[in-house]
DNA sequence: AGCCATAAGCTAACGGCCGTAAGTCTAGGA
DNA sequence: TCCTAGACTTACGGCCGTTAGCTTATGGCT
């Protein structure tokens, strides 16, 4: 028997590169899989098609952590966490895929008011995007429960 | 004569590049500016410097906007008004580089308290990024005063 | 004024990585 | 046994960064 993996191993290869942030590419992919290029192409239409299968998987855990809070200060807290845990996905996530609207949607089942919703997730967001990008994490999370609570009653 | 521009010309090509959101090669700036591609090298080192040069230039732009403000809430759209009119540029301000410093600095210059400087920076930040990659501004628009103002009383 | 060193401007090429596809080989069911 | 579909190798064309080497203009010196 041969290889040529799976669609999992080759999200999984695709995730390992995007954390390390390298280039998605189908052959980097290959390498890090270690399947043959063109084997991809039985699970994948393209390059992008990958990319797209690691936002939605890592959209699926994030969605689960924030769910699974209890209130609304624990589900802000967890979204902030997944950022700071694995800040290379939550940026493709939201800057090459748009995850955008879903993760709007998610905040609405957490927090009824749609308006006070998108309000907490564009802080939540603005401090993972750049908690994601630098070492400014220590301060940052210092203020995180401040930031919560404050958009939580706007 | 010939022409191999200055600088500026190639600044001014790379900036086009991003704002149509092409990637900023030395053979696509070179195209951009109709000079050769090895001209680039008598005014920068690579590739990354140009980009450099483009974000710098932005982020000057940014800043004159937002001193120029009267009050903390003029600051704060005048911030998002730039975001919303070079969406890409903005991105790659605070994506392939790193302005989350200078920014920092800039609102502390604007609202004296660094903690709540920062927390207003920070729900720009998620607030302009968004804005960027989505046709949700209007919905964002309208909720921006009060997010402005929410975040300056934290 | 005439000449030459020097630097700018440019063409062309090398090697590397990419996406994609054509073609070969192998295993396993009809 | 033959046929089909999965697995694989190899190759094509394109874009990239970088550099070597040619041509042309410039400016100081005799």
């Amino acid at each position: 028997m041969t290889k040529a993996g799976c669609r999992q191993d080759i999200v999984a290869a695709a995730t390992a590169l995007v954390d390390r942030d390298c280039a998605v590419t189908l052959r980097a992919v290959s390498r890090e899989a270690d399947i043959p290029t063109s084997s991809i192409y039985l699970h994948f239409p393209g390059p992008s098609a990958i990319l797209l299968a690691v936002c939605r998987t890592a959209f699926a855990e994030l969605e689960a952590a924030v769910l699974g809070a209890s209130d609304v200060l624990a589900a802000g807290l967890a979204y902030l966490d997944f950022a700071a845990l694995h800040p290379r996905r939550y940026r493709v996530m939201f800057g090459a895929a748009d995850f955008a609207e879903p993760a709007l949607l998610l905040f609405t089942r957490v927090l009824a008011d749609p308006a006070v919703a998108m309000t907490l997730w564009l802080g939540l967001h603005g401090l993972a995007d750049q908690s994601a990008s630098t070492r400014r994490s220590q301060r940052l999370t210092e203020l995180a429960p401040r930031l919560i609570t404050s958009l939580a009653h706007v």
